[in-house]
DNA sequence: AATGAATGAGGATTCATTCAT
DNA sequence: TATGAATGAATCCTCATTCAT
């Protein structure tokens, strides 16, 4: 019984995981030049070199792709600043804001198409909704850390946490709006007015700091 | 009948003013119901009564029409923040900001289309960067007026004056985007956002309030 | 005041009524040559020589054509129907059947794509219900010409009328399947038939006839 | 484990006889749902728990399913006409017609399907021809019976006959176009209509009966 | 024999904009 | 100036069928 080359065993598979990234990746380069409601399955089609047919055969429709490829960078988001907070050696509330403000830097500059589905995808209101669930999951565990680790107080609401990664979101769609490196003085700009309102709702520790 | 009628006497100008006003009154109510992406020529067109094709004796094309209606709008909201500022007795950063984000409100109340033209046409490059301008000059005029008030350093740039409004805005799109009648709660968070910013950059007199 | 020409008074209009007019006529070839599901707008666009864009000027959608067509086919129906019994001297069930089956075969003759519309376009529901109707309404007319006349009894049922008219219909999709020219053998079988049954309901001066 | 499982002993040979009745099954439940032209490969294969592909194993297309469930019913249609005259104890025209219609109703009863496909599929060529074909080939049989009965003379023409089945059609497309359960009344009014037409070629025998 | 994957070829409709008058 | 009519260019999506395995 011979054993069967890697490329026999999951020929079908592969391929299509590797055209399901080509056509994630082409709608992401798209939709930075066009903008979410310039993004058509004919350009994506043809930027990924598929049939337009095709497409439909990895995702329900138009609207499914971005969902997908709003969902893989939410995913890199997620990771870089579970890292980059891990990373840490002293936590204070304006460490936290720092370290996460930065790990979205990284993410943005590596996906600038993610500003894009993400920041302005308002139109579309699947994508809206998906943004907007996915920023306050993420307000939701970072208020979390910060209660846990006692760095803040509970009278900091989950609407103020909300409120404040809103905000740094709107830091980052200006810096990176004028030029696609980002803006990093207003990036700091930004670390240093959320920092200010959060550390309103900081413990006497969040403020000078608790090594861990 | 060799008298001229009344409508002979103003007969084209007066016509035309009140034509583009019912075509912008259209667009904004249309633009409400359908938003930006939704709004068509045709919907603007008969809802005001107009041929489509006299849609283009007075816009260039439809993008223009919604940057006549922000252009409007605009005036509007200066013309209220100057009146709030003026109004103020005491004035300090934490007053300056409070009063130009509550004009805000009163403007988006009475304008609900504003909020879709200007908040949420994101997409629409020429209406963004239509925005941005705006708000830039906004945001230069209040830190004259803040400066020229001595409430405020000068080392407060005129991107932190910027990204301040920005982020004001910002908080308005977030008040905005669940109910067309606004989060209050929300705008007055983010009031307290600012000023914990902004008054990093006060003099003490910006602090403790000066009579005017 | 010259007198504008007649090319000039109704420029557009006129050349409306052309175009709608090619298209139908467009519309009914094809009808006879794919079906009424085979029909497609890009078929008929580029068969009347519009754009298919133009289409939508004229009509609704695409059923809208088809309905269209058949409204005009049904007139000239009625209109021969009626002309042909008119023309009748003497009147009895067999005549006037024979009179309405020999006016339909001239407009079947005249308008094959009758045939198609409104004979099998089955599938579509408005299509359906509007020839349905049609026939129904024609059912009904000749029944009360019959009572009115005198020549049928008032025990022939608005049913039973219905019935020998869309038998009639059928006799003719029939006829007209295998050649264009119609089997007019055919025809005057269908003719004996439904002249049969209807003398079932006639009246003694239905068989013998009567002066008109 | 050596011997083979009864899912082996008839492998293919069974198991494609099931797949063929289990799509056919589908096709004639889907037909009557979503009519001739909305049904769609994917939703027979998905309702018969085969994949699309495999369709085209047991057919050569989507054509060749509707004409193999139309040849499966009007094998039927065949058998229940001739039980049904077999068992007539006095032969007469109209007797003959009667049971005849009678037996189409027994089997449009059972089969809803049948009536989609065969009485609605005109707009498909092949399914129409088919039709034809099969109620040529009845009316040939009948008609030969009658004439060997004596029932009929032979002035009778095949195309009397045919003619005669033909209407008998139309009248169950009516019958059942409005309610899938048929309207009785109508399909005797039709049997009325035929009889009258039929007994013009009636013998004497043919009118009065004969005992078998 | 069986099938997951792939696709060419359309299909109806909409829209912003431009002319000819 | 005003406008009815005209249209090129797109848009998303579906489907029957065919391969490669």
């Amino acid at each position: 019984m011979p054993v069967p080359s890697a490329s026999r065993r999951v020929p079908q598979q592969e391929r299509s995981r590797r055209r399901v990234e080509e056509i994630l990746d082409t709608a992401a380069r798209l939709v930075v030049e066009l903008g979410v409601e310039g993004l058509t399955t004919r350009d994506i089609a043809a930027g990924a070199g598929v049939p337009v047919a095709s497409l439909y055969q990895y995702f329900a429709d138009k609207e499914d792709v971005l969902v997908a490829l709003a969902q893989r960078d939410m995913g890199e988001m997620d990771t870089q600043v579970a890292e980059d907070l891990a990373a840490l050696e002293v936590l204070t509330v304006a460490g936290l804001v720092r370290a996460t403000m930065l790990a979205f830097v990284k993410v943005y500059a590596r996906r600038p198409a993610f500003v894009q589905v993400y920041l302005r995808g308002f139109t579309n209101p699947t994508l809206h909704q998906f943004g907007r669930a996915h920023l306050e999951q993420l307000a939701h565990d970072l208020r979390g850390y910060a209660l846990d680790n006692g760095i803040a107080r509970d009278d900091l609401t989950p609407a103020a946490a909300r409120l404040a990664l809103e905000i740094g979101d709107r830091v980052f769609q200006l810096a990176y709006e004028v030029e696609l490196a980002g803006d990093l003085a207003l990036v700091e700009e930004g670390i240093v007015m959320m920092t200010a309102y959060l550390e309103r709702y900081a413990t006497p520790t969040g403020l000078e700091g608790v090594r861990r």
